[in-house]
DNA sequence: ATAGTGCATGAAGTG
DNA sequence: ACTTCATGCACTATT
């Protein structure tokens, strides 16, 4: 694509021939495989819009173009339009009114407005119309491009690729023969044989039936100079050969290409693919064909056993193409997925200085649980078949495959019956791919060294990917190139391919795309590339002033640590960044900044911009709804604040850089990243011990006792200072627990209190032995039945509401329980107490010092931290590990620890 | 508990 | 409707 930009100077609408825009512009495209060209859009850079080479120069401004059959204005400029038009292959485009109700002629389509035609044997030629019209000689092509292993493009001395354009109907060729070109350049030669209607779906171009290209008037000419003109007219050539797309050619090493060096290139060789084609043409398999058609592949050049084709002499040393498979049994089922494609450098590399011919098999991208530490890489049925030996059994044989670096690996070759066929797998194959650092999305070649049969491995790691909506993905993958700034390669474990150029292979893509419906989250992750994996450089901090809370949700207030924190059910949303501020009065104003003119704007609190704001986007405020609106605060003002915000910001980022691990290595990040997107970020403070990842939704480094404890149950317990998300939790939790609980008492007493009201001169009979005052007895039987109650709910669980004094003074009243409400709400209330004080909390604690003055019983000793724990660890431990999964076992974890380890390990278990 | 093994399942692709 | 293949899962072996 750069390189494309670099070597067409100029707009290759010959029309317009206007000079080309900066080459940065360029690399952000790709030519789709409908015709037309893809583009990031400046502005927003998310976007992309779809242009055609010369709406690139011209139109790509305004964005704005005409559709082809009703005339309708359509923007074109932005990926909200992106759905609401189509891009013809013959250029311009078509409403989306249109393409659901398909007319028989465009607007204008007497003629068809810009024609490409297509060069011989699906490979795409650009070049100037005059070049092509009848009496002119073709100019000499200076390059020919590979694009995206599929598309041919030749660029003319004059820098100008091949398009043809507003070729009347009724002009016609049915053969389109390459001539010698004079003046020592080379000769282009081809021939196409007159395609049946039959053929069109075999054509690698995307014909819509409403194109009118297809219609049946539209017929066009490639012009043959060594045939008589009159031959033109007499034979009648299929409309699909004239029904193109027009497609960017690029080198697809990535590299740009240079060109005033690449003009000077001898372009193809009377060998090369144009020639070759034919032949393919006819070998191909229907099969092949159509794959061909689906995929937009256009025919590899052969190498090895068909070595025709030699990039380097011609000038393509690094080309990466997909090189039909070497004969094989049954080698023309291989789907071009698997073709290889490997650049002839790389197959130099394989063979090193010996005389051996490197005979490239087929390759797999890896899969997940290819590259997964099963070490089973599944190999297409049909390569495994066609190139591995034949084996009977399920077992299989070893076999040994070398690697680049003459390594050799043994791996098991065996399959297993699947639905009445077989899968074939290479098992074994976890040192190799651990040794060559590969993962999924990465390639590995299999070619096989003749003479001798030997088998040669070669891997490709995949380059940097983009998370691109499916239609993007599909466009890169069916015909798409990228420049190299686009994907640039940063893993510095080159493989030899990339080494060469690196270039995202079309299989990594494949894999992308195939996989990314069905994945799950868990494999979507798998997709994050390194450049997303910079955009998540992002601190916390920055990223909670994006967060807002959904506008919808409302929070839950919880209380921690006298701190109050709003949970919300509903996940947050991104926001553009604005600034708060409070006013004297207490009011607060939300601030933003418009992105064209830079000017503060003032918002209501509570609206969140999602993106890009402009002032005209300002709604609220209609003085302000334009940029060129005065600013309602002055310079001082604004200053003022944003110094302060900028302030508070450093200040959180110290806070947040004292509070954080000290060194946070990369795989902790990774761990948080983790942790993050299974939603459990937070407490990125918990220092970092044994790596472990025992529990899967702990981070490593947790110490919490389901990580830190060995599987025997042996081993340290919680640490009281664990600030790990589960103990977090659990502490969160049970305050947030007794809390409640406290609530509930409170309320209860005020309706005992009632009651005592009502009952008040009724004699209370003596039902027990025990000395206590009618209030007590009722508020004990009520209490007796609470108990009770709970113990029933409880059982199997421990019970949070236990106390150890209590049932102490059960026993001690021969098994009646004993027990007044202030004590129950002691009760209640102590192991809070405890915990906070366990935890130098004091401000809760005071509270309900404050809160249960009323207490009557006097408060037990909270039990110590340094208490032991029980004698019988090994009932202990059972308690422990009965303690899964996490989140159900926080608050008994909470209460046990809590509690402080008062009850005994008999206790806990009895209860 | 963890690792290894073999088969089953289902999504995606293909005819 | 069929095939392919990535992956899940049950079962077994090993630590």
């Amino acid at each position: 694509m750069a390189g494309m930009a670099a070597a067409a100077a100029r707009c290759m609408n010959a029309a317009c021939g206007a000079p080309a825009p900066g080459v940065g512009e360029w690399r952000k495209g790709w030519p789709l495989r409908s015709g037309g060209f893809a583009v990031l859009c400046d502005k927003c850079g998310l976007a992309f819009e779809q242009l055609v080479f010369c709406d690139i120069f011209h139109q790509k401004e305004s964005g704005w173009r005409d559709c082809s059959f009703c005339g309708k204005r359509l923007h074109c400029g932005c990926v909200a339009s992106k759905n609401s038009f189509d891009l013809l292959d013959s250029g311009g485009v078509q409403c989306v009114n249109c393409m659901k109700n398909p007319g028989p002629q465009p607007v204008s389509c007497q003629v068809a407005p810009k024609l490409f035609l297509p060069p011989p044997n699906n490979q795409r030629l650009f070049g100037k119309s005059d070049e092509l019209l009848p009496g002119r000689p073709l100019e000499s092509p200076s390059l020919m491009l590979d694009s995206r292993s599929d598309d041919i493009a030749i660029i003319t001395k004059s820098n100008h690729p091949f398009m043809v354009k507003n070729l009347e109907i009724g002009q016609s060729s049915n053969i389109l023969r390459q001539k010698e070109i004079e003046n020592g350049a080379r000769q282009i030669k081809w021939e196409q044989p007159t395609l049946s209607i039959g053929d069109m779906g075999r054509m690698p171009f995307l014909i819509r039936p409403q194109s009118a290209l297809e219609s049946p008037q539209s017929q066009c000419t490639r012009r043959d100079d060594n045939r008589d003109p009159t031959a033109d007219s007499t034979t009648s050539e299929s409309i699909s050969e004239a029904g193109l797309s027009m497609s960017l050619g690029i080198a697809n090493n990535g590299n740009k290409m240079e060109a005033t060096s690449t003009m000077e290139r001898p372009m193809v060789s009377p060998t090369t693919p144009f020639s070759e084609g034919r032949e393919l043409a006819t070998t191909l398999s229907p099969f092949q064909h159509a794959q061909r058609a689906r995929h937009f592949l256009t025919r590899p050049p052969r190498v090895a056993e068909g070595a025709a084709f030699d990039p380097m002499r011609d000038g393509f040393p690094h080309l990466r193409v997909a090189r039909p498979p070497a004969e094989g049994r049954g080698r023309n089922q291989l789907l071009p997925r698997y073709w290889p494609r490997i650049t002839d450098q790389e197959l130099q590399q394989i063979s090193g200085d010996s005389n051996s011919t490197i005979v490239p098999l087929f390759e797999k991208v890896l899969s997940a649980s290819d590259a997964g530490r099963i070490g089973r890489l599944v190999l297409p049925k049909a390569c495994a078949e066609a190139y591995f030996p034949p084996i009977s059994q399920p077992e299989g044989r070893p076999l040994t495959i070398q690697d680049a670096k003459g390594k050799e690996w043994h791996f098991q070759f065996r399959f297993w019956p699947n639905n009445n066929s077989r899968m074939y797998v290479l098992e074994g194959v976890t040192p190799c791919i651990q040794s060559l650092q590969l993962q999924a999305g990465d390639t590995v070649t299999f070619s096989r060294i003749e003479p001798g049969g030997k088998l040669v491995m070669g891997f490709r790691k995949a380059t940097n990917t983009v998370s691109l909506p499916d239609s993007q993905i599909s466009a890169i993958a069916t015909g798409s190139l990228l420049g190299d700034s686009f994907f640039s390669n940063t893993n510095e474990n080159l493989s030899i391919a990339d080494r060469f150029g690196g270039r995202p292979d079309e299989g990594s893509f494949q894999f992308l795309h195939k996989r990314s419906r069905s994945i799950g989250s868990k494999s979507r992750r798998l997709l994050m590339d390194n450049e997303e994996a910079l955009e998540l450089k992002l601190s916390w901090e920055e990223a909670q002033e994006l967060l807002r809370p959904a506008p919808s949700a409302k929070p839950t207030v919880v209380m921690i640590e006298d701190y109050e924190f709003e949970e919300y059910d509903e996940p947050p949303v991104f926001a553009k960044r604005s600034i708060f501020t409070s006013r004297s009065t207490g009011e607060q104003d939300q601030w933003i900044q418009c992105d064209d003119c830079s000017k503060w704007r003032r918002l209501p609190l509570n609206v969140i911009i999602a993106s890009k704001w402009r002032c005209a986007d300002n709604t609220w405020d209609p003085k302000s709804c334009s940029c060129s609106a005065p600013e309602e605060l002055a310079h001082k003002e604004l200053q003022s604040i944003l110094q302060q915000y900028e302030e508070i910001r450093r200040r959180k980022s110290n806070y947040f850089l004292k509070q954080s691990i000290p060194e946070m290595d990369a795989s902790s990040l990774d761990a948080l990243a983790t942790a993050a997107v299974f939603g459990e970020v937070g407490n990125q403070g918990a220092a970092s011990v044994a790596t472990t990842t025992k529990h899967p939704r702990h981070r490593p480094g947790c110490t919490c006792i389901v990580c830190i404890q060995p599987p025997s149950g042996k081993g340290p317990k919680h640490n009281p200072a664990c600030t790990c998300n589960v103990c977090m939790t659990v502490r969160r939790r049970f305050k947030t627990l007794m809390m409640r609980k406290k609530q509930r008492q409170s309320e209860r007493e005020e309706a005992e209190a009632s009651k005592r009201i009502a009952w008040v001169g009724r004699d209370e009979p003596e039902g027990s032995n025990l000395s206590r005052s009618p209030q007590t007895v009722d508020t004990a039987r009520d209490c007796d039945v609470i108990m009770f109650d709970k113990a029933d709910a409880n059982k199997g669980h421990i019970d949070l509401n236990f106390h150890p004094a209590s049932r102490e003074e059960e026993q001690q009243h021969g098994g009646q329980p004993r027990v007044s409400m202030v004590s129950l709400l002691e009760v209640a209330n102590r192991p809070l107490e405890s915990y906070m004080k366990q935890n130098g909390l004091v401000s809760l604690a005071a509270e309900q010092g404050s809160s249960s003055g009323t207490a009557t019983v006097p408060s037990q000793p909270a039990p110590m931290e340094s208490e032991e724990r029980p004698s019988d660890e090994g009932r202990a431990v059972a308690v422990e590990q009965e303690r899964e999964p996490v989140d159900n076992m926080a608050v008994d974890e909470a209460a046990c620890e809590n509690q402080g380890n008062a009850a005994s390990a008999s206790d806990i278990a009895a209860t």
